[in-house]
This record gives C-alpha cells, structure tokens and sequence, in this order.
DNA sequence: CATGCTAAGTGTTGAAAATACACTTTTATT
DNA sequence: AATAAAAGTGTATTTTCAACACTTAGCATG
C-alpha cells in the first residue's frame, strides 16, 4: 500500500483588513475570460496556491500572500489544515481549475493561514496578475469557491480567539490610533458591545498601550488623544 | 512552475492516557532490527503515518491510530500542521526512513491530532505490528524522532487550552470518578495545585457533571461519592 | 469493639475584578 | 456666541476569586 503518490498541497490565506468602516478580507474575483468555453461562473475565493517543494509552509504563506496582494511583513499565523477528500471536486469549481492547473483533478489539501492588516496607513490596493482583488466586509461574503467559506469562518473564529490572548490588535490599527478606534476594533471582531469607561480601564492596565504626546487633528469635535503600542512590551504583556 | 509533483503527507497521532499515576502519550518504539546494518539507534516516535490518497485527515488519524494501537472512537482533535522542508531530513532519522518508506527521501508535511483516553478503564494495552508501544509518562519523554517533541510541546499546549474550554475533561476519567480524581487530572494536565473547596465550588456550576447514587468501593477511608458526565450537556455547557 | 489511619466533604470571610451608569470638556462649524 | 459631536472621566454595586481548618465515613489493626 504506497499512499498518497500523487498529492498537492496549498497555503490558502485569510487576510484581515481593518478601517473605521468594519473588518474586511481580501477576496480574489476569478478571472471572466477563465470560463468563457466552460460551464460554470467567476465565483470569488481565497488567496492560496499550491507550495513549492522545498519550501516551508509560513514561507509559503508569505509568498503566495505577497505574489497576490503585493504585501509584505504581515502578522500571519497558521490556523487550520483542511483535507476532506472532496474539497475541490464539487462541480461549480472545475472549470477553475482546469483553466489554472495542469493537474486539476487532483487532491488538494490547504493549511489555512489569517493575517492581518491595518487599511489606515498601508491600505494595500492589492494587484494581482490573477484576476481582480478585493475588500469585502466579513458580514457581505457570498458563496465562495471550493471550501473557503468555511476555511474563512475558521480564520475568524482563530482571530476571535486570539485578539484576547494575543495581544495582536496593533496588526489592524493604524500606528498611531485613538482608544476609540481601539475599542471599535475590539467591538467589530468580537461582535459585542463595550463600557467605554470600563474599556479604557482596561487598557490602562496594558502597558504595551502607550499614550503619546499627540493628538487627533481636523476633526469637529474634542480631538482624541492618540496611542500608539510598545512592541517590547508586548511579549510579555 | 509547476509546484509539488511528489510530495507526501502525514498524520502523527498524540494520544494522551490518563490515570491515578500521571499522564502519559503513547510512543512508538522503532523495531531494533531495523537499525541492523545501518548506522543510528532505534529511536522512539509518535504513532503517525502517511495518509492514503482518497482519505479525510481526520479518517487518517483514526485509521494509524487503530491500525498502530487498537485503540477506536476517541476524541482526536487537530492543532497543527508541521511542514518543514527538513523535518524528516535529520541524519539520525535516516535509517529508519529507509527501512519503511520506499520513497524515504520524499518531504513530509504531517498534520498533529490529539487524542484522550483513560487508562482507567479502557486501558487499551495497544498492539502493533511496527514495535513495541508504550505510555510515557509526559514529564518523562526522551528525544524522539523528527520533530516529534515539538509536535507533542504543541498536543500539551493543544490539551491545556482545551481543556478548560472544551469540558475534554471526560475523554481522560473512567466514566465513573470522583472529584479528586478530577481535581487530579486538572492539575496534573495543567501542571497546578487547585485549593479542594474552590475546585468543589466550580465543579457544582457545571451542569455536566453529575452525581450518581454510588460511592466508591473498598477504599481504607471515607469513600467518596461517584460522578459521571452528562454528554447531553457538555456542549451547551 | 475501640483506636487510628486516610482521604472525603463542607462555609465563611476579605480582596479583587467586573459591571453599571451620566455629566463635562474640547474643538470645528455656523 | 451657540451648537454639534465625540472625548474623557469616577463611584457605587455586584460578582467572582482566594484563602483557610475542621469533621466525617469507612477500613484496618490490636
């Protein structure tokens, strides 16, 4: 019984994207022209893509990531490994492949990776040669291709998670955010409501969370102080 | 470019045992005669094995773990992928490879799975046609093969989290036990002293874990009452 | 059958953390 | 000067967590 002789393996990435205007992730539409002789209709999907043969699967990430969206240096953290047998056999996703693999019919299997990024100050209009690229709110996804809907309510729960524990706000946040900012962030991941007053108090206690000596320009009403995180302190925090 | 034309895929299997005398994982050790003309020593290593072309990942990791140590319908739970272009190139891991693997030089990503199970009263004294078997204990483990010990680091880490969140707890105890057995796995797993009464307090608050008509039996002291588990209740729990 | 051994079982108190809640301040706009 | 808009701030209450010591039930022994 020689096993798997024949057997891909991918990274599909996650990508967060956070503005005052709620969490997004970044969504590739598959080209028109791909299914112009084929059954079957441009569907939008996850950046992923097979990995080299001798390359790691963080590198992975982190390439595939960046041949796609252009963008380098994200926090990328690994989250799930997706196998079912079937997951690339369902109907409404073979013309794709057969227009973008030589060996379309065989087995995929994809690690799931999130990342994150802040829209604020490196917004990265993401080009890509595959086709168009785009932000979609995480609450207004459609239907996706082959399993990455739910290989992306995977990356959000991992992100739920890990806001908390994690200390990893600071990869959504502009460099230098207000405590406000901060809290809607928290409050858009995690889906619930805060205490202004009970939040700051917590994020008094975070002495990763330092204040500078700066504040909120041009707008009409008390301009906020601005914050900005202490990545030394962070490790420990 | 066309990427990963062979390329394999493992799963490795960390099943955790539990009983009055600590926590162990089950190890493999490799066979000596394989070792017989070839340079190295016969080493020990997690249960785990390439998965076979048209298998689900979870199906792998039940099916090695039966196949490896007779054991069947235990929680298993993914944590980790591990895909290190070297993971399996070290040179003491060599020989082995060679002995079993018609393609032993082939780069092997693995994907980790925990299981529990209890040594209580499934104590399931696994059999396998690839070496002896036996249960270490955690705090016990010497240097195993490949990455090994950094994938049972990752299980231990998996099972810690998990165990607080998840109410796993059961997967461990016979399925009648008492609050001191409990109070005992918690604090051997998370490796922490609990005081008796607060423990007791917790405990009353989970609706899970029910007391049963039955003390316990042929002990020189006070004999202790008998809980179970109500699965009907872990999962809104 | 009395004594001793062993682990089971049980409540209270003080400290700390989490929650609920409303008004004042600062800037830009008109 | 008046207004609009979000920033910023403190206290009282409730809930949760942490510390702590003695009594009890069954078994073994003499």
């Amino acid at each position: 019984m020689e096993p798997n002789e024949s057997l891909h393996l991918s990274v599909d990435c996650v990508l967060f994207g956070y503005d005052d205007d709620g969490l997004k992730v970044l969504l590739i539409n598959q080209k028109e022209d791909t299914y112009a002789h084929a059954q079957g209709r441009p569907m939008s999907q996850l950046p992923g893509d097979l990995i080299l043969i001798d390359e790691g699967l963080e590198a992975a990430a982190e390439r595939v990531l960046f041949e796609l969206t252009q963008v380098n240096g994200v926090y990328l953290k690994q989250f799930h490994a997706y196998g079912d047998p079937d997951r690339v056999k369902d109907h409404k996703d073979r013309a794709w492949l057969r227009s973008v693999r030589t060996m379309p019919d065989q087995r995929v299997i994809t690690v799931g990776y999130f990342g994150l990024v802040s829209l604020h100050d490196h917004s990265p209009q993401p080009a890509s040669f595959a086709g168009g690229v785009s932000w979609v709110d995480v609450n207004e996804v459609g239907p996706l291709a082959f399993d990455h809907n739910s290989i992306l309510n995977g990356a959000i729960e991992a992100l739920q998670t890990q806001l908390e524990s994690h200390h990893i706000s600071f990869e959504l946040l502009p460099k230098k955010f207000t405590l406000s900012q901060l809290q809607d962030l928290y409050e858009t991941v995690l889906d619930k409501k805060f205490d202004k007053r009970n939040f700051r108090k917590n994020i008094k206690k975070m002495s990763h969370v330092v204040p500078l000596d700066e504040k909120q320009q041009g707008v009409m009403h008390k301009p906020a102080q601005l914050f900005s995180f202490n990545p030394d302190q962070i490790e420990n925090a």
